[in-house]
Order: C-alpha cells, then structure tokens, then sequence
DNA sequence: CTGAAAGCGCTTACAG
DNA sequence: CTGAAAGCGCTTACAG
C-alpha cells in the first residue's frame, strides 16, 4: 500500500508554518474573505514551501460538492465517440470540474450505477445509457441531469441536446427527390432503443409527403446503424425485384452494408441507386463512391451539454432542448459529381 | 443550487432505525467484522427503507483511499482513443473502481494537473501526457503510475505497457523486401517526442542491416504520424529523382498522404512503389489501394494497464515492461493481391 | 481582519 | 459481537 497521502502536507501544516488558524488559511484559499496583506504573503510563503495542494476529497465533504460530473453511456465505441468526449472534457476541465466516465456495459446488472449524486455534482446522460426509472428518481431529487441525443419521458423536465435529425433526414432525402429524380427510396430504419431512428424516419416520410411521393412500407427495412444488418436488408429487398432507386441507409455504417449488396447485385451506385447516409463517418470520404451524408457537430454537441449542465448546477436552470445544425456533406454516392 | 444531497439518508438515520451503533453499520457496510444475524438483518432493512448509499467522498476521506483512477492524455483524438478507453474503463469499473479522464490539453498552462494523490489512488499516463519531473515527483512519492506507450526514464522504475513496435516495424519492411524484392524504402519519421516513432525506425534500420541493404538517409523524411506532413515530404522526394521503391509511412495516417503524393506524381502504388503503414485505422481497409500495415491490440493494451496499476495499488508491485504482440495485416498497398 | 469550534459522513482502534 | 469516541482534511457560521 501507498502512504503517499499520509507524507502530504494538510490545511493544518500550512497554518502552523505561517502562523495564523487554519481557518486563514482556508479563507485564503477560496478568496472569499477579506484578508491582510501581512497573513496573505505568510500563507503564500508557508504553501510553496510545503508544496501544498488542498485534499479534493475532504473539501467536498465540507462543501457537499463534489466538483466532477459524470458521463453514462451505454458503451464506449464508434466514431463519434472521441469527438463527443473531447468536447466535453474540454468544457468540464475549464470550468474546473473532473470528468468521470461509465459506460453502463461494464457494469454489472443488478449493481446500481457508480455513478450519482454522491460522487458528482451532476450527469450527462448519452443515449438511454440509464433506464427511465432511474432517470425518474435523480429528476425528482432536483439532481442535475443533461440528456445527449435522447429526449426526456413527458412529464420530466431534463435539459437535452441533440441534433437536428429530422430536419437534416428531410433534407437529404428531398436532395435525392429533386437533385436525382429518384422515386422509389429505401429506409433503412435504425434501432428502435435509440431516438435518432424515430427522427430520421419521420424526416424521410415528410420529404416523400412534401414532394406528392407516396409511402410504400415494403421499402422500410431493419438497418440497425450496422454494416451486417443493412447487407442484409438490402440483398433482400433486391431479390425481391422491387423498384428501388435511391436509398436513405439510417447512418453511414449500414450504408457500408447497403452499398456492397448493391454492387454485389451488379448494380451501380449511385447510376442505378443512389445511396446517402448520416453521421459523415472518417471512411465515408474514401469508400467508393464516396459517400453523400449528414455531418454532425458532435463535439459542439458535448460542450454545449456540458455548458448546460454547470448552468443547471449553479443556477438551477438549463434551456430544456438544444438541437445542434447539421451540415449535407454532398459526394458522390447520390450522383453529385463532385 | 441543488439540495439533493442534504435530502439523502446517512449512516447516522440507518443506525437510528436499526436500533444500532453507526459502527455496526459500517461494519455491515465493509463486512470486515462479525455481526450478530440478528443486527444484520435489522441493518439490512433499514439500508434499503431508507434507500440507503454510502457516500463516496466521506468513505475516501476516512480510509484515505480514492477507489478511483485517473487517465491522462494529451488530447482526445485519433482512431485508437475509443479501444485504448473502453479497455480502461472496462477493467477499472469491473475491479471497482472510478475512471477520471483529463488531457494536458485543455487544462490552462501554468495550471497543475488535476489528478494526482488527492483524487485518485493511482495513474495511467498515456504517452507524454505527465512531463518527466512531474513523473518523477509521483515515482519518488512511491505513488502508483503506469506507463502506456512511453518507457519511463531510465532511473525510475515505473511499469510500461506498450506493443511491439520494434519487431513489428522488422517484420513488414523485411516483407516489402522479401516478398516484394524493394530495395529502395523511403522511411517517414514519426514525431520525435513520441516513443513509438523510434522503436519503429530501429526495427527499419534492423531490416535493411538483416538483408544486407544500405541505410541511406536521403531516404529518411519527417512523416510526423500525419497526412499532411507526409504528403509534402513524399512530393520532395519524388521530385528530387531519387530511386524509391517501397515506403514505410510510419503510421496509415501518413500513409494516407504518401499514397496521394505517389499517385500525383503518376506512378502506381503498389507497382512502382509499395506501401505500408503502422496502426490499422478503419479506414485502411478501405483506401485504394487498401492498405498492408499492422495492427496493434489496443483494447489490451488499455486492459493491461489498468490491470497492472490495480495490482500496483493493492500490491505495490508490478511487471515492469509489457510488450504485446501486433499483427501483420496484408493487403495490396504492398504488392500482395489479397 | 482573525480564531476557536462544530460539522461534513464515514472508519477504526479501543474497551467492553 | 457491539458502542463511544477520535479522526480523516477541509469549510463556515459565530464571536470578537
């Protein structure tokens, strides 16, 4: 065992070298009384020469806060991970917060979550990282929550952010309507546990709606956000022999799936069908064709919740939705030539 | 601000309606005493009538043990973030203990690190993220710190983990000259305050020595682990005339740029010059031509080291240098036709 | 402007 | 097996 701790100096320490109370020297290290320039320079002294750093754990006891927040998730993987937490970590740190992290797979089931009011001043909650009855029981202790990409139920007042899925979905599926003349356009839906999925859906039958198409349920299949699933989907929709033309893949990575039955049908995108996605992925610029897509700004979307969050910390109120823009990355998967 | 802390129950109101002492409860809660049944089961339920959990921070202060351990970065980026973190965080939560994460990058200058021995029991430094006196205050301090990708200096004994860059750097250029009869492979440098770019040119070095091939440093360029950087030195030297014949890139990042500067100039990659790169990034697989490199396991790489610095916490002892095997990945940037 | 003292929620010798 | 009490390192009314 360490006894690292033990050889470290304390608030005690420090005011006997300088010679005031321990309460001094507290108060100089919070600024938050008046104090003589006399005690000022002693106190200085007496902490560099101690190499003096306040214990985190012991002042969050007195104070009851605790100066972290906590990010939930279900699982750390995919490409807009890294960003979503840099942009996070960045707000946290320079608002002088620690950033913790669970990813709710590597928890057991059964042990409650580590992460909570006793170890943090609030949460960002990613996804549906944390089940709604526990989301019900932080809320109705006025514990401060953030949702990332994922509204809170009805009757619960949660701050969210998230981007502007529906809007982007309608745009790019109406890209595909009026810039190609496609009129048969395939949905590959995403998982039914994640918001994202309902959003984009109902943006793809506005654009459909809006431009007088009719919408045809055999053209909506499982994508599932995965490469394997929309392969799937997409082999069978061809042997089917219905006319499809374009397709709006759900995300970027079923795409992937989507574009290699097509080419293995003999078909040509976008010549034959048309093909975008959403997420603008790294390897959607270099797979062929490149990939026209949806870019969102994931790392605004982390500091923007984060900001939210220590708002909703120190004044008790945070805007209550945030939906970020999106940006239509055009190439040449829909038949653009750039 | 919120009140939700003063709101919960303490190990104070379970005793009280337990009917015990605040000591029975604690040494229910840490069973590391006997305990009548009886008491047990009183305890018991008034742990869960009253929703009872142990607050961390006062725990931490008492036994003077965190539960938690740090991970320090430089920045949160790059394509091996997400498996290096998910193998932390997975091995840190199953062994019970917290994850904090801080990049150098986004705390102020001049500003000291924000985790240390007052809020973690033990460190995980990722590259050069922690500056070698800082490194060496911890060592001497006898507090736990595990080293990942970066040996630690030569007089301190602080345990490493990182992968085979030497032997796997050996193994592909020796392809490119064994199968691929190269004789002329360019080497693009990686920055030289990261270890791995020079283990990785000692393994090049070693397999022109082992074939028998000269070592010509016009042949040496600043790759620098970036697109951009590789790009230009890859353009210098094509048009200096050079014979060149094969590139190491250093990573599939600069490999990425190479490729690009080889194409421009009109020639043919792998026919006049083959490629390889280090890392396997995603979009490896999927460049044209797509690209032979070598993939390292670093999910286990993030494991290990948790693991190791758990064991160095709880035993004060810990393997110092752990090497992990890399794989060679083929395909046809070399000239295999995979 | 400054100090003595209580308290934050827990753990752990020390007695019994 | 169990309780009273001191202590972990800080903060913050309360007096002065």
């Amino acid at each position: 065992m360490t006894k690292a701790k033990t050889e470290a100096a304390t608030i005690r320490d420090v005011a006997r070298l300088a010679g005031v109370s321990v309460a001094t020297v507290s108060r100089y290290l919070n600024k938050n009384a008046p104090l003589s320039p006399d005690a000022e320079t002693r106190v200085q002294q007496a902490m560099t020469e101690l190499n003096y750093e306040p214990h985190a754990m012991a002042r969050s006891l007195a104070t009851l806060k605790t100066n972290a927040i906590g990010l939930m998730l279900n699982k750390i993987e995919g490409d807009f991970f890294t960003p979503l937490l840099e942009g996070i970590e960045n707000e946290a740190t320079q608002a002088g917060y620690h950033l913790l992290i669970s990813s709710s797979a590597s928890i057991g089931p059964g042990r409650s979550s580590p992460l909570g009011p006793r170890n943090t001043d609030g949460l960002l909650v990613f996804s549906n990282a944390v089940a709604e009855p526990a989301l019900r029981r932080l809320s109705e202790s006025h514990f401060p929550v953030v949702l990332i990409h994922q509204s809170p139920p009805p009757d619960l007042r949660i701050p969210c952010v998230t981007v502007e899925n529906k809007a982007a979905t309608f745009k790019i599926v109406s890209h595909l309507i009026e810039k190609h003349q496609r009129r048969h356009i395939v949905l590959l839906r995403g998982p039914d546990d994640q918001e994202d999925s309902h959003w984009r859906e109902t943006g793809y039958r506005q654009a459909l709606d809006v431009h007088g198409l009719p919408f045809d349920p055999r053209l909506v299949r499982p994508g599932n956000f995965e490469r394997e699933m929309a392969y799937r989907s997409m082999k069978e929709i061809l042997s089917e022999g219905l006319p499809v033309d374009g397709v709006f893949a759900g995300d970027d990575e079923a795409a992937l799936g989507a574009i290699l039955a097509i080419q293995e049908a003999g078909l040509k995108v976008p010549d034959d069908v048309a093909m975008v996605g959403f997420d603008d992925q790294r390897i959607s610029e270099y797979i062929n064709p490149p990939l026209t897509t949806v870019r969102a700004p994931t790392e605004q979307v982390g500091r923007t919740a984060t900001q939210l969050l220590i708002n909703l910390i120190n004044t008790g109120e945070a805007q209550s939705l945030t939906l970020l823009p999106t940006e239509l990355i055009l190439r040449r998967s829909c038949g653009c030539s750039t």
